[in-house]
DNA sequence: TTGCGCCACTGCAAATTTACAGTGATGCAA
DNA sequence: TTGCATCACTGTAAATTTGCAGTGGCGCAA
């Protein structure tokens, strides 16, 4: 069990929970068919009752997929908000982005077994895409809050700042996609702790970029 | 793991975070001493928060010598109602009695390891008799009220009820003393399930004496 | 003696989990 | 077609856990 550090005791044990289900969830589909797997059984599998699976997930499909339920709360973009004073809006962004995606799984072989369920039950797809598109928007208008509390955007009409937050976006979430991919082609034995340096990773592309075209 | 029949998810949960409490304390103490086992590192032990410690536990030492808190809720008394009409008063206060007692710990150690620490921390004993009296005390009002709605000792004025009571507490007690004893005195490989066996075994003494004496 | 820190323990509000009783969709057997 | 069972999912109240801010005792150093 690795320990999560600079986390107390209510979201370690949060954390954990969900993590217990996505592994339940995607044992038990490995094992017996998605049909096969009911919402039930993966709850009595992770030891929680299965009212709490869906205080953790919006559906089946996104325990399996380990889609988080995307929801800025006004205090956690606060929190970022900070982070802009800090950091600047490239770093806030990017930490938000991961922040809504989430921590990778613990267990390594994660990524595959979801690639092999893809294969094995298509119609999950449609749910992967449903939630891109929900993420991408909910995300967009966080992203919209930052930027007008950004001074360098303070004096563009709403309109502008709609656009520059869309490019932002667009910027940090390329920046983020390289980045994970980069993560998902390395070795497994090397990916410990990589979680970190997928932030700053992402980070550097986009300052350089953002460099470089200013 | 030994998972509890009979029991729903929460109730299930509930007893092992007291398990898990109180092998954290015996073995602290045991390692460290008494002085040296802080509640906070015994709830860490068992990874729950020390405010939750206290919700099952009335003091350190209540969880070191595994002391369960002794109140008999109206709707527990109202199932232990029940039996009387089928099993009779002596077969219910028995139960009462070990059910205020608790389930022997699934460690198998764990008997001779507390006698160790009473052994090395003999400022254990207070709070052991201490607790002792208090259950009698508790259950006493409670063998009171089955006595009452006892259909035997229903036209008996109040203080004959009570007199009662005390007698048919001294009895059980006493039973469940001897059997407690008997159990405690097997080779420990043997102990297997005999939690069960200690009720029937308590039973059939204290029936056997009120028949001989009737 | 005084202050300071550690520790046992408590009160309380907020977060989390559970039990339970639903609703609606879907498949399957009579 | 008509139940009937199963399952995904929801609303809600109650049970449980946690964080936090205490209180009070006690030892120990200045």
């Amino acid at each position: 069990m690795i320990t999560e550090p600079n986390l107390g005791l209510r979201d370690r044990k949060r954390l954990e929970t969900r993590l217990r289900l996505e592994d339940a969830a995607v044992t038990l589909v490995l094992r017996d068919g998605l049909e096969h797997t009911t919402v039930d059984v993966i709850s009595e599998l992770a030891d929680v009752s299965p009212r709490t699976f869906f205080n953790y997930f919006e559906s089946k499909d996104a325990a399996i997929l380990g889609l988080r339920q995307v929801e800025i709360a006004e205090s956690e973009l606060a929190e970022h908000c900070d982070r802009v004073a800090e950091n600047g809006l490239l770093d806030t962004v990017i930490h938000l982005l991961l922040t809504v995606i989430g921590p990778p799984s613990t267990r390594p072989t994660m990524r595959e077994d979801r690639l092999e369920i893809l294969r094995r039950h298509p119609q999950l797809l449609t749910t992967q895409l449903a939630q891109f598109t929900q993420l991408t928007t909910e995300v967009a208008s966080a992203v919209t809050a930052l930027v007008a509390r950004d001074a360098r955007f303070a004096g563009d009409s709403p309109a502008e700042q709609a656009a520059s937050a869309d490019l932002v976006l667009s910027l940090c979430g390329g920046a983020v996609r390289v980045a994970v991919k980069e993560w998902a082609e390395m070795n497994p034995t090397d990916a410990e702790g990589a979680a970190e340096q997928l932030e700053s990773r992402a980070i550097s592309l986009a300052r350089e970029v953002s460099v470089k075209l200013s």
